[in-house]
DNA sequence: TCTGGGGTCCTAGGACCC
DNA sequence: TCTGGGGTCCTAGGACCC
């Protein structure tokens, strides 16, 4: 079984803790430089104002309905999820983060009968413990997981739901529609449409293999898992694959110092997200567009990427790597409304080693070894000193993936990103937490 | 006039290898 | 004239998520 934990309103409820009372009035966050509204509480909600809205559409319903605007608080919203995603864990020791706001749960340990008098005094403390409120779904797959949360903000008194596979299951199915589905977005819908699935409780129905060649092996999964069989796991804390920092701008910028000005911030911000995940990057790429809402405007946009000969974290080295990306992007005679910067091939610090040959490397370190084994002997010690205990997987990549093939199932796909000209590889590959 | 920011995964197809 | 089998690697583009 698993939870889906989902703080209401998020953002709102943060300021709301902070200034109480805001507790009945209609509020709104809204996104850089005010321009949309991102969070919305239910007396907003109520007055009609959606998810995403530029601010100026409804400024004037805001104004007569007296809503309270926040200008976002990204500091405050990482703080308070933190203490939140702290308080979950205590109670359930398998959580995975999946957003600011949400976290899945594993319930295998917790015993059936009581999993809604728990979920019930989870919600309770957690409100207690940090003042965000939220809403709890359970159910057999991580999807259905998700729609009961759904469910528990509509129709549920003590803000938890409970899905199992049931005629009851079947009815809600058929009152909703595709894109209540998560996973499903308008684009996939329409398309499941056109071969008459018109309903979530069709697609449980569905052939599985029809949906795949409509709509990839993703929508095979859902299938699945709407019918209670699960194909996505917990996963846990990984480092990010790709950071990007980027903004829009107050005002129209046109010359190429202030756009240097901006990026080298972004820079700066992107190589300390990247330190603080302890990792390194091997290529980075640079954006700029226009503002493509002003539809008189001549419009341009672009991005350049550039592959570094050594993996880095250094700001400074980015920023100049950056700079020549923006040269050869910049050109007069544009407004431009927004710039930004992605880290890309990026790698654990601690991880990358390579052994070639005879010679293991593992930051600064070199050594020599006589025999293969050792070497991974060795490395393993250390590994174990350091991180707790590992499997160590080596070999050519052939064997690598049968090795880990025959441990952990057929489900197993090397993955391009793994890719290396040496015997081990990303720390993913070789290694595996037992 | 004003229109967010940051992610992940999957596929197809060509190049290339033994 | 015929033309295997099994694979990796890379990229662009398109979906989706919060």
């Amino acid at each position: 079984m698993y939870g889906l934990v989902d703080c209401n309103n998020f953002y709102v409820s943060c300021e709301r803790v902070f200034n109480p009372l805001l507790k009945t009035k209609p509020v709104v966050v809204l996104s850089n430089n005010d321009g949309c509204i991102i969070a919305r509480s239910n007396e907003a909600k109520a007055l009609g104002i959606p998810m995403g809205a530029p601010l100026h559409l409804y400024k004037e319903l805001i104004n007569k309905n007296k809503v309270f605007t926040y200008s976002s608080n990204y500091t405050l919203y990482g703080d308070m999820s933190s203490r939140v995603m702290t308080s979950l864990n205590f109670f359930v020791p398998d959580i995975e983060i999946y957003s600011i706001d949400e976290a899945f749960l594993s319930l295998e340990k917790i015993n059936g009968v009581t999993v809604l008098d728990e979920m019930v005094k989870i919600r309770k403390l957690i409100y207690q413990w940090t003042g965000i409120p939220v809403s709890i779904g359970v159910g057999p797959t991580k999807t259905l997981a998700k729609l009961a949360n759904k469910m528990a903000k509509k129709h549920s008194s003590n803000g938890v739901y409970i899905l199992t596979i049931s005629k009851h299951l079947d009815k809600i199915l058929k009152d909703l529609s595709l894109e209540d589905i998560w996973g499903i977005s308008k684009g996939w819908a329409n398309r499941l449409k056109s071969i008459g699935i018109n309903n979530p409780f069709e697609l449980q129905q569905s052939d599985p293999r029809q949906i795949r060649n409509l709509i990839s092996v993703v929508g095979e999964r859902i299938v699945y898992e709407l019918r209670g069989i699960p194909c996505l796991t917990l996963e846990g804390i990984t480092a990010k694959q790709s950071i990007t920092v980027s903004r829009s701008f107050g005002n129209i910028i046109n010359n190429k110092n202030d756009l240097k000005k901006a990026l080298a911030n972004y820079v700066a911000r992107a190589a300390e997200k990247l330190r603080s995940q302890n990792s390194l990057c091997g290529a980075i790429s640079v954006f700029i567009h226009t503002n493509r809402f002003r539809k008189k405007d001549l419009q341009y946009s672009n991005s350049a990427s550039i592959i570094f000969d050594d993996l880095t974290d250094s700001t400074n080295l980015i920023i100049g790597k950056a700079f020549k990306l923006l040269e050869s992007l910049y050109l007069p005679n544009y407004n431009y409304k927004k710039i930004g910067v992605v880290l890309l091939d990026i790698q654990k610090r601690e991880h990358n080693f390579i052994i070639q040959d005879n010679l293991f490397t593992y930051g600064n370190t070199k050594k020599e070894f006589t025999n293969k084994s050792d070497i991974c002997m060795k490395m393993l010690d250390s590994i174990n000193a350091k991180m707790g205990k590992m499997t160590l997987f080596y070999g050519s990549q052939g064997i690598i993936k049968q090795r880990k093939q025959r441990i952990e199932g057929n489900n197993w796909k090397m993955r391009s990103s793994y890719r290396s000209p040496f015997y081990t590889t990303n720390w993913n590959d070789i290694l595996r937490v037992s």
